[in-house]
DNA sequence: AAGTGGTCTAGACCACTGA
DNA sequence: CAGTGGTCTAGACCACTTG
């Protein structure tokens, strides 16, 4: 029945973020400098730092050196998006994850797609399209390009059992990436394959990975009908 | 010419991301403890620890007390959003902010409003209906519903200026907030409003937030045809 | 130039959790 | 229950940036 608040980071962060919350600083007012603050929450600088890097991190404060800490006056909202593989993402809602190979092609992309991955000289790519099935019914239709330049290894492998995106993942570590997400209106071809009706909205999610610079692969997801993404602030 | 590596944890933690890009350490994959690495990149273990956080928390490791750190299997690709305030977004885009008030009512929302913001109880709620301009054309049309428990006093707000948005940010810090990411076919009237076509494919966003489990406000924003929401690894 | 946040270190102790 | 990551502290020094 104690209520031994500790000192910990989380407990700062929570107690700084209540002065912003209960109205103690306000949008635009600034905080007292650490050391201050520390002394104050009884903490040692460090621990208050972290704290108040939490906060920065979540877009409520703003810290500047000299300029010292203030409330975020136009804050925006940040949030954490996890795209898991999409093999676990079926299997976490409980279907049977099943792939099914399309088409294999080896082929110089597109301008897009080549502008995509900033490629100065596009060269040849193998071209992946696949479907990835939740209890035999489509999930996600993927059109991926993977960079014969950068993966070579990739032409030897079987696609038809495997999906490409299992290989990349354990072969080919990323060292970043970017994401792109739209609506879309699906043509004939599409809507046969995703299961929905021709120009119906689906949500496409892209995405651009690489080594170093090196293109390694991109791919764009396209969704059956009433798939949405979810991200929320963070804890 | 000198290349004075200094320690630093941005250092170590690419260096550490370099033994898993060269192959040192493939997926699943179980690194050395703590202590050991620090010693053997020359740095102490709160600075090892600080770079392995960082590496964590971009999913490409996955740290467990007695367990070690292992390189994550099954990486998940975990991306930062960052949703400004619209008016900044237009402006950051060198167009002329526009706000336009279509509608306000109070009433009870209907259930997915209710349930989206976890209200047991559902309560009257203030309803905004609005457009954001970029140089006069629509550039986004927010449904917004307020909750005036706890938030009464923006029955008294003049919202035919200023954005519901805008008021709320200043005068209701968030705790906490959900995002979902959807694609939508826009019916005859939304059409009209946002300058497309009836049935055309557009990205919604819809955005929930809480103070302290009090509900503040549920906004579902319907873009414009051809807008995209990126991201990318965080750095 | 001076003030404020950012980082590093060393050592101690804590808290999970797997063998 | 022992090993590993997680955190806290105190003090020193660094680096940015603003007055």
């Amino acid at each position: 029945m104690s209520f031994v608040a500790r000192t910990s980071w989380q407990n700062v962060r929570d107690r700084v973020h209540g002065l912003i919350l209960d109205g103690t600083y306000r949008h635009g007012d600034k905080l007292p400098r650490d050391e201050d603050l520390a002394e104050e929450l009884g903490c040692a600088r460090t621990t208050l730092h972290r704290a108040m890097r939490a906060l920065a991190d979540t877009g409520i404060i703003e810290r500047r050196r000299k300029g010292g800490t203030t409330v975020r006056t136009d804050p925006v909202t940040r949030a954490t998006l996890d795209i898991p593989v999409t093999r676990l993402e079926v299997e976490a809602r409980g279907f049977t994850y099943g792939y099914h190979l399309l088409e294999r092609t080896e082929a110089v992309p597109p301008a897009p797609i080549a502008a995509a991955l900033k490629m100065l000289k596009p060269h040849r790519m193998l071209r992946v399209q696949a479907l990835h099935l939740a209890d035999g019914r489509t999930y996600v239709l993927e059109d991926r390009w993977v960079s014969l330049q950068t993966v070579p290894e990739i032409a030897q492998v079987d696609l038809s059992t495997q999906s490409a995106n299992e290989w990349l993942v354990r072969n080919r570590p990323v060292s970043h990436y970017d994401i792109r997400i739209s609506a879309h209106s699906c043509d004939v071809k599409e809507a046969q394959l995703i299961g929905a009706q021709e120009g119906q909205a689906v949500l496409v999610v892209e995405r651009m990975t690489w080594t170093n610079d090196a293109p390694i692969t991109h791919v764009r997801a396209t969704n059956s009908p009433g798939f949405h993404l979810m991200a929320s602030s963070r804890s």
